[in-house]
DNA sequence: AATGAATGAGGTTTCATTCAT
DNA sequence: CATGAATGAAACCTCATTCAT
């Protein structure tokens, strides 16, 4: 960022432009989106565009880290049941994400889906962050034993995981599949994950 | 393709182009390639490219067809060890998706990340399908007994998980997580996942 | 026309190719024809078409000349009543017009709309020439009288006239005028102007 | 026009874009005009060209525009003798439409050559209707009759083939024909037009 | 003779960015 | 500060013509 916004007129248009360019990937696409429909969104000109963000770049970066907060903040409230069981838990954030890959239009989606043309990974640290955060509660409140030395590996893959497959479900149109079976399936396989003995080569009842 | 290439000299150049455009996608990024780019590649002018391909897409399209040809035919030949345990032979093949996606210089991890901005699903939809062959082969083998009902279900959600983990790994430049790590942590998940009751809540007693 | 046919094969290829244009111009207008569309409508390749023509513009030429003697031929066998009046041979020939200009699927309706962009004015003066013949002889048979001295101009002005009076009148959609209505306007038009005496500034009755 | 001139800066150029595009087309021909040329023309780069116009076309088109508004009020001012006879009338029209079309060094010979191969009618258009109001009001003051039905019909007529017959000989290289001939000659056809009755078999009684 | 592969100049259009007003 | 006019490199694609086979 050029300039650092210190009158409110300025935070204003700082604001609009990131907004806009919101709705801009919401209303094109990412990779349509041009500086000039994000300045005419946003009801400025170019030349103010340039006063306050380097480029186009930087002010997806900037949109990316107020989503990426946005979430942050999403997910800390999240309305963890207490009593309820992992699964449970599990299978409500599942659809949690779903909502949220929904919401907004879409961005969000488009944004995931087109993860690997952002400037940051943000997002997908914020989400990594999060969850690790949160599923660190989870087991020290829930389990109230030795913490789970691999988390860092098993929320990096969850979370992953959990994000690729919603994305690709939604993005495929084939009727195939129901939201309900990936869903389900999906909370199978992190349970069962998460559930998991944490040495890998210990007693494998599973082998056939 | 616009033209069936019917003397000797112009299959070559077709392949030659096919070829020039999986060079330029690895050293360029998919986004930077260019008609020219290709035309450069191949050594030979651009009207030539549009004698054989009606555009940039349709180049893609057709190395995507190939490679999800080679794909397929590698897959097939998966040493799968007869014997092994289940864990060690999906611990191989997520080792061998790591070595495909090494390969080739970075060719695949660069398509796979930008699945999305492809012309066509055709590597995702053979890598899944080959999965399905595979995985329906494995357990009629190994446990002649009713099939997985939402195999598909399954497989969809494996790919999806176990390829763009790999593909965030490998994206990522942080040492925080080991590919040992990464490998053992999917197989666990996979293992889990593909031994887990059909019944989503019942018990685990899918052992033979 | 590079090369004289003197076998028979080659004959049959310069017809065709000629063929081949004229259905070009019909297909895709005369803005479109490429030497590809040409040599492909004709089942030759573009090589044989360089063989026998010099590029597009002596094929299209080459068309022109071949329709020339099309409708010069047509135009000496035009049934001119022997006895009938002038207004009724000239409407006669008007609606003759008029019908060749939509035969051929609207091949000469083409060529004379973009008279301006051809290689030669052949069918122009062929038109010309022949009208000129067909007067002379007319007036020659019928009136016997001292010939009228500035036929070519009069013959210049009214097949100028008529002709592009009937391409407008085609080229146009809106349903203000009727073919009846133009044939009949014309009509008048050409026979007060053929019968108009000679010395352009005689007796004038027909000032206000 | 993509974008409404707001700036004083910017209507200049919208004009300086318009008359280069007249200048390119006297200067190498309606079909030789590119959007090159005419930025080049008009001193700016072709960006700026498109910021205001969406392309050759729309440039042609607006160019068409104001050529139909200078000629309609070209026509407007035509000096009509009072007292003159409609052949004198007449004649100074069609000797008015000569120097018009060799002014602007051929500009309008050009547009009309190729009518047809322009986005608009415009030009034909106005001519038409300027025509049509002239008569009308020409016919209206000298014989205070009842108004020639057909009006509509005969001004189709006869725009058409004085306006082709000029482009005509002027295209045309051949000496056999003078201008003061054809200016003679479509006077005749024209007036004996005009006067002819509207029963087009009865006899000629129009005269005053 | 016939083929059709190969060429590449030339046309259209877009868009990130700058800079005079 | 804000504006939006101006830029021009860079992308896409076509087609008349040549020439090796």
């Amino acid at each position: 960022m050029r300039k650092k916004p210190k009158q409110k007129r300025s935070r204003q248009m700082v604001d609009a432009l990131i907004e806009a360019t919101a709705q801009t990937i919401i209303d094109k696409g990412l990779d349509a989106v041009t500086t000039h429909h994000i300045a005419d969104a946003a009801g400025v000109s170019v030349g103010s565009l340039y006063q306050y963000f380097d480029g186009k770049e930087m002010l997806i970066e900037a949109l990316m880290d107020k989503l990426a907060n946005d979430i942050a903040s999403l997910l800390v409230q999240l309305p963890m049941i207490e009593g309820g069981s992992l699964r449970h838990n599990v299978q409500s954030i599942i659809e949690f994400g779903f909502s949220v890959l929904h919401s907004r239009d879409g961005l969000f989606l488009e944004l995931v889906s087109n993860w690997n043309n952002l400037p940051t990974d943000k997002v997908m640290d914020t989400l990594q962050q999060s969850f690790m955060d949160l599923s660190r509660l989870y087991f020290l409140k829930n389990y109230q034993q030795n913490p789970i030395e691999d988390l860092h590996v098993r929320v990096f893959i969850i979370v992953n995981s959990v994000l690729f497959n919603m994305v690709r479900f939604i993005g495929q149109n084939t009727a195939l599949l129901t939201q309900q079976q990936v869903v389900s399936g999906m909370t199978d396989m992190v349970v069962g994950y998460l559930n998991a003995d944490q040495d890998p080569h210990g007693a494998q009842v599973l082998t056939p």
